[in-house]
DNA sequence: GGGGGAAGGATTC
DNA sequence: TCACGGAATCCTTCCCCC
């Protein structure tokens, strides 16, 4: 670390980004100098400081690479470059016409025209700690988008700051987006101010267009100065050579006074385009044409502000225009990058396709397939706009934060606002992430993945309180001080997850009526609907085994740290306003929290269980017993957010985790959910996963492990009666049978083949001969009771519950 | 070795 | 005003498990 070096070096490294139009021509040097100047020995520059470092690192490595590559191994790459080549060639597609739209430094610029005091004074927007964006005039003094306020300040004093106003920026961005729509329904927007259009239909549609259909007029309240091509452009005398454009812009025709005539082809009709949106909005845009969405993007910003520029759809024009286009212009690449590349003498796009060997050799495949194309001017020609969403977050900045109390309360806050935001789309996920910025600017991301999705803030809290309290502990003694904090849900189930879901728990019912009679589980064959499960019973198999693993962990190592226990008591138990529908009895419960909704639901199951337990099981040690602990609670309010009606979207994610085989399961070993609270038992709370959330141990000559987990409650081991020494014997809850192997991934796979070909066979075949209300046996062993001990339980109390689950479901649907 | 999860990073607006 | 965002996606690397 030493003071000019680092200063030089930080000196490139955090100066201007002048790639943004409007920082042509200033005073880079000087900008620079105050940047760094005001940055120099705050925490965010150390921080800098660092990261710098470490790509320079990156680089020592990738040069000593370099030097280690043969000439042999260069000449191999050639050759599978050239051949790369050859194949993007093949595939270049020159036959769509893509359009790049971006709003000329929009938030400004709608700014200044509602204020127009505004319009020629250098303007930032944004708040008193950073700015979003600035207009042009605040541009010449260095001042850009991102930029913290009090360094724009100092680049230009007289700098004015406007606050962001999003309902104005989203009702103008609508008014342009009604336009976008009418050239390509189905453009992509990027965001408020930029969008991708394929007009390929268009333009050809445009051909056969009368001239009246291509006529629009000037404003009738907007004067010729307020629109910038009559002021502005050198030779505006009224032509319709609007803009700064690229010279290979075809001539508009003018009509009859104040009348505006377009051409057919794509590069008038982005003209009119932007001619309408200035109209209707008062704002320019810039636009790019080309064959690709990567180059349309490039071309916007090269006549920026209110131009257009078009890449002929011909592969040596492509050619032309990439060759000297500096790499740092290409979307995707950004200072890293940029740096990456330049220690390889690689600054422009024809360089980086002279190096395309080398690269192959120094960059993983995906990247150098990714420089390929670049070097070559390819991109997308598909304009996707159905991607599915994969993540959604959300996230906080603050002063220094340290106290744990405020730490967990503001995680609680965060999961409430993105557990909003979920049900607004009808999202669950299974990976839940907390993001935590230090205050040395240090970002560290701690990831849970889950058994079953989630999206409540209980659910969501769950896992990020343990994520949170980990690090906490992870510091202690000293405190986590904190500037950021954030929540992310990612791992959605897809559309096609949720069908294959849908379909599978219909076909559960009706291939279990139908097979009634069948003995498939014997044939060897596979049924559809065994195949159909397959891919969820791995999935669960694997979950499974992970708990399982952890649940083992969790015996050997002590609890967590009681750091702030009474806070995330207090917060677990904090209220929730949704309403749930029992799925017992039916009953709408209003007004009550999950807890209490837990409860309900518990004693609709337990007073069934109870009448017919009590008949059948009188010699269960069980009976009678429930234990509600927090993290039980916690943990079963998984299953029933399961069965809230409210959010029939969700339903589809709910019966990922309420209708799987694990939760037949669960109801089938429901009464192992009354664990043991014999005397002698200590409880140890589960730190790794919210799903597992209590291990019983017992002192008494049986020990006994239990997970919370409803869905996997399953299983249980009975000492000493192992196969080894140590080694707990596992017997399947569903046959009974004391499995010889201490493997839990090859007990559980023998559990998933009995609950799937025994106990889902048996109720389908019960289903049909059996009367419903006629308790049978379903051949299912109470957990918890010892092998000679095995009680029966009333199958069709499980029939009914998931009869009434799926009707729900369904009326839902 | 492949797949998947976790963690961190790069990039964009 | 003494100070550098929020949201999303994709990629890479590492690690563990099968």
């Amino acid at each position: 670390m030493e003071g000019e070096d680092e200063g030089d070096g930080l000196f490139s490294w955090m100066a201007l980004n002048d790639n943004k139009a409007g920082m042509e021509g200033i005073n880079r040097e000087k900008i620079n100098k105050i940047i760094l100047e005001a940055s120099k020995g705050s925490k965010f520059y150390e921080n800098e400081l660092k990261k710098e470092q470490q790509v320079n690192q990156r680089i020592e490595k990738m040069m000593l690479q370099k030097a280690q590559i043969t000439e042999q191994q260069f000449r191999k790459a050639e050759g599978q470059v050239e051949k790369l080549t050859a194949d993007l060639e093949r595939g270049r597609d020159l036959g769509r016409v893509v359009v790049h739209v971006d709003m000329d430094a929009f938030y400004a610029a709608v700014e200044m025209r509602d204020c127009p005091e505004l319009k020629d004074k250098p303007l930032g927007v944004g708040s008193w700690r950073l700015l979003s964006t600035s207009n042009y005039h605040a541009r010449k003094f260095g001042v850009r988008a991102a930029m913290p306020t009090f360094i724009a300040k100092k680049l230009c004093p007289n700098l004015i700051i406007v606050p962001l106003n999003f309902d104005k920026y989203r009702a103008t961005s609508a008014e342009v987006r009604e336009i976008f729509a009418e050239y390509d329904p189905n453009f992509l927007p990027m965001s408020l101010d930029e969008a991708y259009l394929d007009i390929t239909d268009h333009v050809m549609h445009r051909q056969s267009w009368p001239e009246s259909m291509r006529t629009y007029y000037l404003h009738s309240g907007c004067s010729a100065d307020g629109i910038r091509f009559h002021s502005e452009q050198p030779d505006a005398d009224l032509s319709l050579d609007l803009f700064e454009d690229s010279p290979s812009a075809s001539p508009s025709v003018s009509g009859p006074a104040g009348a505006v005539v377009f051409g057919t082809c794509a590069e008038e009709a982005v003209r009119e385009m932007r001619f309408r949106i200035e109209q209707k909005t008062m704002l320019t845009a810039s636009a790019g044409i080309a064959p690709n969405m990567m180059l349309a993007k490039v071309c916007s910003d090269k006549n920026k502000p209110n131009g257009q520029y078009r890449i002929p759809a011909e592969r040596q024009a492509v050619m032309d225009f990439v060759k000297n286009l500096p790499i740092r212009k290409v979307p995707g690449i950004g200072k890293v990058t940029e740096k990456m590349l330049s220690a390889l003498g690689i600054k422009t796009c024809a360089e980086l396709h002279q190096k395309g060997a080398l690269l192959s050799l120094l960059f993983s495949e995906t990247s150098f397939h990714h420089f390929l194309q670049i070097s070559l001017g390819l991109g997308s020609t598909h304009i996707n706009r159905d991607g599915e969403r994969k993540s959604m977050s959300t996230e906080r900045t603050f002063a220094e934060m340290s106290s744990v109390e405020e730490q967990f309360r503001l995680c609680r806050e965060l999961c409430g606002d993105l557990a909003n935001d979920l049900q607004k789309e009808g999202l669950k996920g299974r990976t839940v992430t907390v993001k935590l910025k230090n205050v040395n600017f240090e970002v560290k991301t701690r990831a849970l993945t889950l058994s079953s999705v989630v999206s409540t803030e209980e659910e969501i809290f769950a896992a990020a309180k343990d994520l949170l309290k980990a690090e906490i502990d992870h510091m202690s003694p000293q405190p986590l001080k904190l500037r950021l904090m954030g929540v992310r849900v990612s791992g959605f189930v897809s559309g096609d997850e949720k069908k294959s879901l849908q379909k599978s728990i219909i076909s559960f019912f009706q291939s279990g009526r139908l097979e009634s009679g069948e003995t498939s589980q014997h044939s060897g064959e596979v049924s559809k609907q065994e195949a159909g499960q397959s891919e969820q019973q791995s999935f669960f198999q694997k979950a499974h085994v992970r708990r399982l693993r952890l649940q083992a962990e969790q015996q050997e190592s002590p609890g967590p740290s009681d750091q702030a226990p009474a806070v995330e008591h207090a917060l677990l138990n904090a209220p929730r306003k949704e309403y749930f529908t029992c799925p017992v009895c039916f009953q709408k419960q209003e007004g009550m929290d999950l807890g209490k909704f837990n409860q309900h639901v518990d004693e609709c199951l337990t007073s069934v269980y109870t009448a017919s337990w009590e008949q059948d099981v009188s010699s269960c040690p069980a009976q009678g017993d429930y234990i509600r602990t927090e993290e039980g609670l916690h943990h079963r309010q998984l299953q029933v957010t399961n069965v809230d009606v409210t959010e029939p979207k969700i339903g589809n994610g709910i019966l990922h985790t309420s209708m799987g085989h694990s939760s037949i399961f669960a109801a089938h070993t429901m009464p192992g959910l009354m664990s043991q609270t014999s005397e002698g038992c200590e409880e140890k709370t589960s730190r790794n996963s919210s799903d597992l959330h209590k291990v019983h141990y017992c002192d008494g000559g049986h020990q006994r492990t239990s997970s919370s987990d409803s869905k996997f409650g399953g299983v249980y081991s009975v000492e000493p009666e192992g196969p080894g020494p140590g080694c707990p014997a596992l017997i399947c809850p569903i046959c009974n049978v004391q499995q010889d192997t201490s493997d839990l991934a090859i007990f559980n796979r023998h559990v998933d083949i009995c609950l799937n070909q025994g106990v889902l066979q048996e109720i389908g075949q019960e289903v049909v001969s059996h009367t419903p209300g006629i308790p049978f046996s379903a051949g299912v062993k109470c957990q918890g009771l010892s092998r000679g001990a095995v009680k029966r339980i009333p199958s069709v109390f499980i029939f009914i519950l998931l009869f009434i689950i799926v009707i729900v479901y369904q009326l839902n649907a």
